[in-house]
RNA sequence: GGGUGCAUAGCUCAAUGGAUAGAGCGUAUCCCUCCGGAGGAUAAAAUCCGGGUUCGAUUCCCGGUGUACCCUCCA
């Protein structure tokens, strides 16, 4: 919204002027621009430090010559330099920045701060990638609301967004819970037991765990099983389609009470077979090499790895195998500009592998391919296991906030204000889960404490929901009707202008956030707009300002507010709520 | 052993190379004559160690220490 551009060229050009004027030859660096620490410092700071030596003189000397200079400029941009110490700080003039601004929210209302640094781009972003032997847990859920706000960030900045899952549907752990059912299942279903059908298949999968310990041959059964599988054996391939059907749908189901969806699902028994065309191709055209004992691999010294192996001696494909046939066969069906796969960072390796492999087979898109690597999710007592029982379920968490959610709304006493409790506090443990998920740097690791996390004061998502739902209290009191013109001026609070200038830097915040695919930054804004908010109104009146125009301008700071919140929320998936 | 991250307050996390390193939780103390207390205010409390670059380093570089993940014909 500050026109920071004009004040630093300003700014530049008279420091080479005074630079000139004691004889100063050679071209001066270019000029810092910062924003100071404090509101009452003003809202441009320009650090001179730089120039002592060129100037031969202390930086609040030069300081106070550049402040005079500027301000006795007749063209400079509006607004007021003043020397601070060894800056050169600038209070801006805002009445028609903030007369511009306001007309921009509330007329691009839901695309206000939408961004073009995108535009024309075609992004696929890969994300969820579950197997189909055990539901979805607290690292998927990272996985997704990571992956699904992303991709969001990225439309708002204007690409194009195909958002695809990869159901990781074949192997041999889906071979374990295939055996397990099928030696001790007694033919029982989802139905016949009341259990949702992704819990149901990964209790057949831990039944295989317990088996394995007691039966040195189970896991060699296993083997046998995908060399069967992957033959096409009839039985074996009836009784895999039953038990990924009750798991995905299983799934399914988590996502709609999730929020998350896709544009489009890939399959990796679809996509593994011409994996191993690819590879095979290769091995033709002398890219990877077989091993004495059958398995191909690729040599990557060349990128100071070791050999990888791509191709199982007994013929059978692994994990990378499909990736490499899933990249190929995604871009045939969209081309993409860029790839983006959302894996956790434990896989940093296999990516190098696979966008190295597929350079080397020849496809030039490989060099835009991305994996936004994130950290992982442990618990105070360390990495999730399932065997300990201390995996932590994404259905069980979503139910248990919406059970807490729930009882603050009775202790409130807000069930009467509210038309659906149930429908309500579902969307305030989503605002929880994703708020909490999202508001960290994705690199780093994070530890989640079920007892300390699970809150919904202070840095959360209800808290910005809160902060809204006032807002929106606040405006059904207001009779707009005979509201007196906005006059931009009356805003002068420094408050209120901070509040302005941060509702302003609200674009800038969703290109960085795209550039970096990283919603932690979209996040921090709506912490900081909340706070900021919340604090103002607390210390002042809106609706029973002084005058019916102090009221009007103030209901429409209130209302930038709120659109602001809202757009941003919109991207981090965290549900609005007019009440709560 | 090699590779890649990470290291900031008691805990969980912030901080475009700049001014007094910010929040939340927890702890202590205040605030409902005022628009919703899922709130506001105040206080105590931190940059892993050693070098280097720089006018200036939490930030960049090198070394060390700690920690996590990977280096599987698991996914």
């Amino acid at each position: 919204m500050i026109d920071r551009q004009s004040w630093k060229e300003t700014v530049q050009s008279t420091l080479q002027d005074l630079y000139a004027k004691q004889g100063g030859q050679e071209e001066l660096a270019a000029v810092v621009i910062q924003v100071p620490p404090k509101p009452e410092m003003g809202d441009l700071a320009f650090p001179l430090f730089a120039y002592a030596k060129a100037f031969r003189k202390a930086p609040n000397v030069i300081s106070q010559e550049l402040t005079q200079a500027v301000n006795a400029l007749e063209n400079k941009p509006e607004g007021e330099a003043f020397a601070a110490g060894p800056y050169m700080n600038v209070r801006v003039a805002m009445d028609s920045l903030v007369s511009d601004l306001h007309r921009n929210v509330l007329e691009d209302a839901q695309t206000w701060g939408n961004t073009n640094s995108m535009e024309g781009r075609r992004i696929m972003v890969e994300f969820s990638c579950p197997n189909t032997n055990k539901p979805l847990h607290l690292g998927h859920v990272r996985n997704d609301c990571l992956g699904a706000s992303v991709s969001r960030i990225l439309k708002a900045n204007g690409a194009q967004v195909m958002k695809v899952n990869l159901i990781n549907n074949r192997g041999v752990h889906i071979c374990k819970s295939m055996l397990a059912y099928k030696k001790f299942g007694n033919g029982e279903t989802p139905e016949s037991t009341g259990i949702k059908g992704d819990h149901f298949v990964g209790d057949w999968y831990v039944r295989f765990a317990q088996w394995e310990k007691e039966d040195p041959d189970a896991d060699r059964q296993a083997q046998e099983l995908l060399v069967k599988w992957e033959a096409g054996d009839p039985e074996t391939i009836e009784l895999w389609k039953l038990m990924n059907g009750w798991t995905i749908s299983g799934m399914e189901e988590t996502y709609r009470n999730m929020g998350i969806d896709f544009d489009r699902y890939y399959f990796e028994s679809d996509t593994y077979k011409l994996g191993k065309d690819k590879i095979l191709d290769g091995l033709e055209r002398g890219v990877f090499q077989k091993q004495e004992d059958g398995a191909i691999y690729i040599d990557n010294s060349d990128i100071g790895l070791d050999r990888k192996i791509l191709l199982r001696k007994d013929g059978t494909s692994i994990y990378i195998t499909q990736d490499i046939g899933t990249a190929i066969s995604r871009h045939e069906d969209w081309p993409f500009d860029s790839l983006v796969y959302v894996v956790a960072s434990e896989q940093q390796y296999h990516f190098k592998v696979l966008f190295h492999v597929l350079d080397k087979l020849g496809y030039p898109w490989a060099k835009n391919l991305h994996h936004l690597s994130y950290g992982m999710v442990f618990l105070p007592e360390g990495k999730m296991k399932s065997r300990e029982g201390t995996v932590v379920d994404a259905d069980d968490l979503m139910t248990s906030l919406s059970q807490m959610a729930r009882e603050q709304i009775i202790e409130k006493g807000r069930e009467e204000e509210l038309e659906d409790i149930d429908a309500t506090a579902h969307d305030i443990a989503l605002g929880a889960i994703n708020y909490y998920m999202l508001q960290f740097d994705p690199a780093k690791d994070i530890t989640f404490n079920p007892k300390e996390s699970l809150s919904f004061n202070g840095n959360t998502g209800p808290y910005l929901q809160y902060m809204g739902a006032r807002i929106c209290s606040m405006l059904r009191k207001y009779d707009a009707s005979n509201a007196p013109a906005f006059d931009p001026a009356l805003l002068s609070m420094e408050d209120e202008r901070e509040i302005l200038k941060l509702i302003g830097s609200y674009p800038e915040v969703v290109k960085k956030a795209g550039e970096k695919y990283d919603p932690s930054y979209i996040c921090a804004f709506l912490y900081d707009l909340s706070k900021k908010f919340s604090k103002y109104y607390h210390d002042t009146r809106i609706l029973n300002a002084e005058t019916p125009a102090l009221i009007s301008a103030r209901v429409s700071l209130c209302r930038m507010v709120l659109q602001c919140l809202k757009n941003a929320f919109f991207l981090v998936g965290i549900p609005f709520l007019e009440r709560m």
